[in-house]
DNA sequence: TTAAAATAACACATATATGTGTTAAAAAAA
DNA sequence: TTTTTTTAACACATATATGTGTTATTTTAA
């Protein structure tokens, strides 16, 4: 990855962190669900990292949802 | 990752190839759109790598389809 | 069958995600 | 405020995705 402060990074922490609190979930309780490491969560949720398909699975199990449910509404939220 | 062959990068590379194919187009072409080596798309629809969202991202965009769309049915096809 | 196109299978360097720590700061609750 | 909870911000080792090659195999077309 070459741009750094991606749009589309940021806006997929921003909609796993709107999944996230309307579940009311602590991003430990979120991390220990999804079996990673709670500042990965976080790193994920502020669009510092590019994270991969099987971590993405892991949170869409986690929050009880398809990972196609994850993504949506993210193409709107890029502007 | 841990586990090798996972299913949900199966299920994910069947799918991308499915949509791939829909529409006629080669590895090479759709690597060329999505500006990723070819060679990487053919990893990915062998569920041989656990990509990441940037390239999730450019493979939706080369396929025109959202990323969200581009997950759809991957959790059917995980049986 | 032969030629061409498409895909797979290797190797390898580099960048970065993951995973595990620790400490600081911010937010919420007492 | 003080305490507790939550989140951010660091560092660092390891695993692996990316990116760039080359060669082999498979598939399709002639």
């Amino acid at each position: 990855m070459l741009i750094k402060n991606d749009p589309f990074l940021k806006a997929f922490g921003r909609r796993l962190q709107e999944l996230r609190l309307a579940r009311n979930m602590s991003q430990e309780e979120l991390a220990n669900t999804a079996e990673i490491p709670i500042n990965q969560v976080g790193r994920i949720e502020r669009g510092e990292i590019n994270t991969t398909l099987v971590t993405v699975k892991a949170l869409s199990d986690a929050l009880n949802i398809s990972t196609s449910t994850l993504f949506i509404d993210i193409d709107k939220v890029l502007k």
